[in-house]
DNA sequence: TTGAATAATTAGGTAAGCCTAATTAAATTA
DNA sequence: TAATTTAATTAGGCTTACCTAATTATTCAA
């Protein structure tokens, strides 16, 4: 069965409603949705004629057998996507809530699987180190409370921090702020001081990008940099958390 | 700025034609988007209003750099969403492509901003043990190959085999065909055959919920169970794979 | 049991994002 | 350079999902 997104939530609403309430009216579900009162009529009135719930004018709301199970998949998508956020991702309840609420509608059944094996993994599976999730999330939290760069990823970022720091051969690994006018690379991390990683990404700069270095302005301390064609610039303490991977296969112009 | 979600495909698609042939035309554009002429050359008068785009009628279409800047940024969290998608979930290229054109509108700056994150970490930090990401995507691809589960994950399934396998004290894990009518847990993992795993999810049954075993139906070889307050069926051979974590603290009805 | 308050519906409108059919402009080629 | 083909635009419509203002049902309370 294909319903819109808005139809969706309109079934969710309604079987969250009832499991409190046994019964569901325009009203409530128009405040919750934030929407008019004849919007919430007329959403019903598609419902219904889709066989999803039981509505005639006036009267209360509720779920056929065949919206049941449909309210109960969708609703269910929403609360592993809310886990998910706020389990793996540490986003808080409230924000989880309202990014699964738009993740929902959008995911294939196939991601969704994955994405509930990538959950079990990383949660239950016993070869994974338990520290790992926790020590992530420890990351996560440690950002947001002191806004800078926590211990516990500092020793990661550290090692990036040896300019000559080989990996396989030819390749190695430099911080942007280290790279000469013309040299190129690959971005492979991002470090993880929240605010400066978030005006990073917001200038278009994500990890697996290629990047060029043009050149340094010391006027506004900037380095100019070309993203995949693109130019942009970048502070100088957010070129100190960029690294990239310098390889030799790649032609330095 | 605020554009709407069908206006930033159409700016990425601009963006990625420009860029392969210096311009972009109305008739290319409708092509990719699968949109009719006519309705292109409305977007376009909205970009071009919005001042993200040079246009005039019968021209070719260039981005302004305003139109760049936003473009770049659409088009490279598109792109961080494919890698993570095909880098961390295995999904194929096609699909994770198709899959990010969805994800990039709804996720908010600090969700990209955990997911970068998590990449990071799942494939760059040293403190991760490299297998690990490894392991997940063969066990994925196994799935695939072979439609039934790994070997490498049988491992970790196994270990739930065992009914009195007890976790801190009084918790311990079940199997769903092992539970006895009126009892009830939380499901903790679906163990990772593809076609099985898919067909529990599509019932609206995912980790996290509650589940109580209401009866076996030896007539159609299922399980009747009910799920956070939703009755539904399961095969026998499905609930082999489903794992409920069974309380003390849970009462018993 | 009848008014007042509350809840729900009609009626009529808007915006986004599509469409088809018809027309006009631009490019190509004989 | 005139005819033909191709590309782009107008014109007019449709659907979804909203809205406000006005009207009608229903409920509650005196």
């Amino acid at each position: 069965m294909q319903i819109s997104n808005s139809l969706q939530d309109y079934l969710k609403i309604i079987f969250d409603l009832t499991k409190q309430k046994k019964f569901a009216r325009i009203k409530d579900i128009s405040k919750i949705k934030n929407v008019s009162m004849p919007s919430v009529t007329e959403a019903m009135r598609k419902l219904s004629k889709l066989g999803l719930i039981e509505y005639h004018a006036y009267e209360i709301i509720q779920l056929t057998e065949k919206g049941k199970g449909l309210a109960h998949y969708i609703f269910n998508i929403h609360h592993f996507l809310t886990r998910f956020l706020t389990d793996i991702l540490n986003l808080k309840p409230e924000k989880a809530e309202s990014e699964a609420c738009k993740l929902e509608h959008s995911l294939d059944i196939e991601t969704l699987e994955r994405m509930v094996l990538l959950y079990q993994y990383l949660t239950s599976c016993p070869k994974v180190d338990h520290s790992l999730v926790k020590d992530f999330k420890e990351c996560l939290a440690s950002c947001e409370r002191k806004n800078k760069m926590p211990d516990i990823c500092r020793d990661c970022f550290v090692k990036t921090r040896f300019p000559h720091y080989v990996k396989q051969g030819t390749v190695k690994h430099v911080l942007l702020k280290d790279m000469k006018p013309g040299e190129k690379g690959n971005i492979v991390m991002i470090g993880p001081h929240l605010e400066m990683r978030k005006n990073i990404l917001k200038k278009g700069i994500f990890p697996g990008n290629e990047i060029e270095m043009i050149r340094e302005d010391r006027e506004i301390k900037s380095f100019i940099v070309n993203v995949d064609g693109y130019n942009t610039s970048v502070t100088s303490n957010e070129a100190c958390i960029i690294e990239v991977e310098v390889g030799s296969q790649k032609e330095q112009s």
